[in-house]
DNA sequence: GTGGTCTAGACCACC
DNA sequence: GTGGTCTAGACCACG
């Protein structure tokens, strides 16, 4: 498990780890059928509470991304990669609308963001 | 005023407030020293507690945005032109990060998102 | 009248012009028996309210430094040296004792405050 | 907590509290990363609204001498010794102008301040 | 358990 | 009329 959270961050803890997971499951970091790592163990390595990974694998789990089986583990979706590119769309859609009323907001023109992209996409 | 909340979003009301008020400022739709609208009108019209219009008037204030002269009300900060644009630089640049870093974890390439601002600016 | 205000400080506009009239009459700038302006006059130069000057000389007479003679105006009050002396000490010692409290609260030895009115007196 | 806090004072509550917690912060008496007690726990031993205890913690927190952590609790931020330093001189030269100018107002030489210094620290 | 937000209502000081 | 402060109480999200 590659999950990097911050506790300054006013982002959720739980949020962190779900878009964390769910970013690595969409791009085929994390393919059909893996078991994921038992929450308290992700929870002492991340030295947060075992309800908080709880939170994050329920989220998951109601995205349909991993599945639960009792007393054995979670484990990652069987999707075909259709049906991530759809979830992936959707999240980028959904995080685009925001950005773009906020950023036509401040008076940003079009072409002022495409060169701000171009500008940041590196860092 | 030209104000609009919405009481589902997750954004608090007051930072909505602030928001908008902001935008109006640095993009010079607020003049300097112009006479801000008591906060119990603004309450009145949205329909909201006068101490959350309180809330995001300190914001604002606080942010050197807006001053306030007690008894006498709340007026538009005299901010040069330039000030004005730091300050939206400010706001875009801090977005942008997050917003690239999202992007990126979900594996968007920076000509996949300059296609998506392309496509999606116009709604 | 020699009085200058800010609208913006946080110090009431009212007691402002307390502060220096009643410093004025202090230091023997303004002598016994003279004849304040109207307060008429002093609003308008000062571009405030009329209700605002005549808190002041409320003020003012309350603290027995002047004295109003209907339909004539508002005079200095008579008061030998002594009594000036006694007031402007009771001032002092009343402001005095805020401020070693303020800066013996954040850990300023006697010899530090010493150095820091040396320093910044001539300002 | 030592907090001490008097209902009869022209300074408001919250401006009583952030003003004692920030000297304790300032002196060292409370370290980085320290926690401080639940606004609940103040606000009952205070006897006083949790709003109020709140507003003062904000304010901390704008000022960068504390942290929060939502649902842990907040903390004493870390800060270097220097910039503790930098925030006290900031705080009393700040100070120092209004009671400089009002001394001197009042015709007091820099020689009677500091007499005047001298014989009140102590009380 | 913690803090974050919002409400309704009150009292005060200043203009 | 204005804003400044404080109160009591409620609901929510997070851990």
């Amino acid at each position: 498990m590659d999950i990097v959270i911050s506790n300054t961050s006013d982002v959720p803890i739980y949020q962190q780890i779900v878009d964390q997971i769910r970013a690595q499951i969409i791009k085929g970091e994390l393919l059909s059928d893996t078991c994921l790592p038992p929450i308290r163990t992700v929870a002492s390595e991340l030295r947060i509470s075992v309800i908080t990974v709880k939170r994050a694998w329920e989220e998951l789990e109601h995205a349909g991304l991993i599945y639960t089986m009792a007393g054995k583990g979670c484990f990652v979706a069987p999707l075909p990669p259709q049906a991530l590119q759809e979830k992936r769309s959707a999240l980028v859609q959904e995080r685009l609308a925001g950005d773009m009323a906020y950023y036509k907001s401040l008076g940003l023109s079009q072409e002022e963001i495409i060169a701000l992209v171009k500008k940041n996409y590196e860092d």
